[in-house]
Order: structure tokens, then C-alpha cells, then sequence
DNA sequence: AAATGTGAAGGGCTTCACAGCC
DNA sequence: GGCTGTGAAGCCCTTCACATTT
């Protein structure tokens, strides 16, 4: 059984990993509802994908699903959990304490499971000290993972210390950044990275939008062609 | 040559659409490193991508390469600006003065071409009035946007009130939303929305810390947008 | 009767490899 | 010689459709 799940989340593929975490957000706001079994019609309609999308991410995972019936919200939510690794807990460490780093050391839904968010960084003598979010901020020095320890670097930075800063991470022996700055990191090949930027993601919407179409679908012609 | 943009541009497949931001802020960085030319490795090589795939996405937008030289940096941002509709005006709207509204306000990466910050948004009677970022903090009602007024929606509220926040901003007219609340919304078909979540983002680095990227030979950084 | 799990088909994206052009 | 542009091949993901199970 441990082994089984081992086996199936190696063979997980990316565009699945992608989404489980949706999937889980829409099940514990469903538990909350009280409903304790779903539909894949229903869980799939509520995370925005289709449902034959939806059996095919989940029996990623194993046959969880009773057939005629459904899912069992917390049995579903669960395997979901052991298969992203939230099992296991993950120290976070927030990078720059402007108003981004402040709002993320803040940030409600971080807290549900499998992370705790271990150091809130800055250089700035005149901020470390304060106190953000009932946590003091500390000198990047401070960090210091315990050996096997998972860490996730979060830069929330300007961009032009974005680079700066990932380096030290890394120097620090962290794998995996999410970086939040407008700038394009460049790291090792053992090292992961996730870009999360206001401005790309303004310009594929305007892009889409300028295009006339939704997720999929409608499509809007216009202007002819000599 | 505006015929032959908007022919391409209908044609531009997702993924590459996804990536046009990322060439595109290389390409500015390159430029003020006083370089005027690039080749498609090198550019490759700095957007985290290959150079094959960095060629086709490109050849989706026309041949503005030179064979046995490269791309000329300016006017291969300019196409990429162009085919990503940002001659344009967008205007967008924050709804949400904490913390991350207030970062997003203040963000400096989105002046730079295209987008205009023209409403800040927020119900909280305390907060309308005070200004952010040298502009003033409005109330919802003030969001009408003019006919034909390409407008983003972009939701920085706590999760409770997104959904509510959605609705309003669909009902004034908006197509597009970027949303920073770790909530799953509903929406017409004809809106389009993009979610940024740090839980989602978090959940997904773990995964992969986890499963080492072993099975598939390590690549180096992979996809930078969800 | 109802809903899952999955082979098979289809579509899109990536990689390869080289022809074409400067 | 060097580098772009692109058909072709391969791979991954999505969709379809239905056999399977409760």
C-alpha cells in the first residue's frame, strides 16, 4: 500500500500535479459544506475542469472512487495530501519584507498543511527585529535548514536583488524557489524554480482577451484578411 | 504588415503565448546591457528554455530572425509587444487595499508598457480616500469603464470575499481577472480568470522537491507559469 | 441506475535534424 | 561558417466512449 502510492506518485504526470491542488482547495471547501461524498461531475465542474479530465488525474493516484457513487470528500482529500508530499512538513523561508513579503508572511491559506513558514528575511538592520505577522523578522544569516530538512525559498524582493538573493538561498542549500520579482532567475540545474509575476500574467490576459477567447470555446472572429 | 501581425497573431499557440512575457523581459534586460543583437541560443539560454523551442515560438510570430546573425533586440521586442496586443491600452483595477494590494499598487514592473493602473479599489470606508502608490484609493462604484475600454480586473481581498468581488467586477464589464485569492471561482463563460496562489505554488514545488525529478532526468528549470 | 476507471483515438507541444539563407 | 526556420517524428495530454462495478 505504501509502496503502491510510492509507485503511483512517481508515475504522476506534471500537468496532474498541477491541478491536484485545486482539486484539494474545492474538497475542503466542500467538506466545510458538509457534503461528505462528491461526483467527479461536480468536483470537476467547481475546480473549472472537465470531468473525464478529472478521473483521469484522480486514477493517477489509485481507485479511490466507488463506482455509482462517487467520493468520499475526506478519503479523496487525503490521498491528494500524501500524493503532493504534505505528509511531510516543509519550512518556508519569505525573503523581503516590503509590502509583498509582508502580505505573503500574512497570507491565510498557507497554514492548512505541510508548511510553516520558518524565517521572514531582510537585510535592512532598520527591519529586522520587527515583527510581522507574530514572527520576527531575522538577518539572512539566520538561515540555517536542519540537515534533510525541506526548505522552499520564497524572494519577494525588487528585482534587481532577485538574483542576488537566490543565490544566497542556494549558497544555503535551498532546492526550490518561488520567486515573486520581475526578473529571470538563473540557477543550477538541481535547483527549481516557479516565476509568479503580475505582469505576465496581465499580458497573456490582455493577449486572450484582445484574441476573444474564453478557457476554450466561443470563438470570435473578426477582421478580414487581403 | 498589420495584416500580416494580426494573420500570425490568430495563430500563436498557448504555450507560446505563455512564454512571449518571459522573452520579452529578457529582451529588455539584454538591451540595457547595450546589446543589439541576440541569437536564439543565447536567448534560449536566458528565458530557461531551448533553443528550438524558443525558434518556434518565435516563427509564430513571423521571421524576424536573420539567418547566420540572429535577432535584432529591438525590433523583436517590438513584434513580441505588438503581437501581444500591448499598442493597446489596458487598464486595470486592483480590488483590495491590505497588504497585497498594496504591493501590487506599488509593483514596478507593470508601467512598463501597455498597462495602466487606473482604479484602487476598496469598500473599507477607513480606506477610500487614502492614497497608495501616489493614487487615490476609490470606492467600487467608481469603476465604470468607458465603452470599448479594454479593462483587468485583479482581486488582492481575503478568500471570503472574492467571489462577491468577481460578480461586481463582472457586472461593470470586466472580461479579464487575475486572482491573488487562494479561491476557486465562478464565472461566465465569456471570463476569463487567472488564479496566483502561493499554496498552489508551494504545493507544487513540494511535489517535485520530493519526487527529486529523478525518473525523468533532471531538466533544468522547467516551466515557469502554471 | 449511476458513476468510476480506462483503453483508444485525437490534438497539441516539444524535440530532432537539416535545409535554407546571410 | 553560422544561425534561423521548419517539416517530421515523438511524446504527452486531453477527450471520447464504454466496460465495469456497486
Amino acid at each position: 500500500m505504501s509502496t503502491e502510492q510510492a509507485a503511483a506518485r512517481r508515475d504522476i504526470p506534471d500537468a496532474t500535479v498541477n491541478r491536484l491542488p485545486v482539486y484539494l482547495r474545492v474538497l475542503r471547501k466542500v467538506a466545510t459544506d458538509g457534503h461528505t461524498t462528491i461526483s467527479s461531475e461536480t468536483l470537476a465542474e467547481q475546480s473549472g475542469v472537465s470531468s473525464a479530465k478529472l478521473r483521469k488525474d484522480l486514477s493517477a493516484l489509485g481507485s479511490y472512487g466507488v463506482r455509482g457513487v462517487g467520493y468520499d470528500v475526506a478519503t479523496l482529500a487525503g490521498h491528494i495530501t500524501g500524493a503532493l508530499g504534505l505528509e511531510r512538513q516543509w519550512a518556508v523561508a519569505i525573503v523581503g519584507m516590503g509590502n509583498l513579503g509582508r502580505a505573503l508572511a500574512t497570507y491565510g491559506g498557507i497554514g492548512v498543511k505541510g508548511f510553516e513558514i520558518k524565517w521572514l528575511i531582510d537585510d535592512d538592520p532598520r527591519v529586522v527585529g520587527s515583527v510581522v505577522g507574530g514572527q520576527k523578522v531575522v538577518h539572512f544569516d539566520a538561515l540555517v535548514p536542519h540537515v534533510d530538512e525541506g526548505v522552499i525559498g520564497v524572494i519577494a524582493t525588487p528585482a534587481p536583488s532577485a538574483q542576488q538573493v537566490a543565490d544566497r538561498l542556494i549558497a544555503a542549500g535551498v532546492r526550490s524557489i518561488l520567486n515573486f520579482a520581475p526578473a529571470v532567475l538563473t540557477v543550477p540545474s538541481d535547483v527549481q524554480v516557479r516565476g509568479v509575476d503580475m505582469a505576465t500574467e496581465l499580458q497573456i490576459l490582455a493577449f486572450r482577451e484582445q484574441n476573444a477567447r474564453g478557457p476554450q470555446g466561443d470563438r470570435e472572429m473578426k477582421e478580414l484578411m487581403a
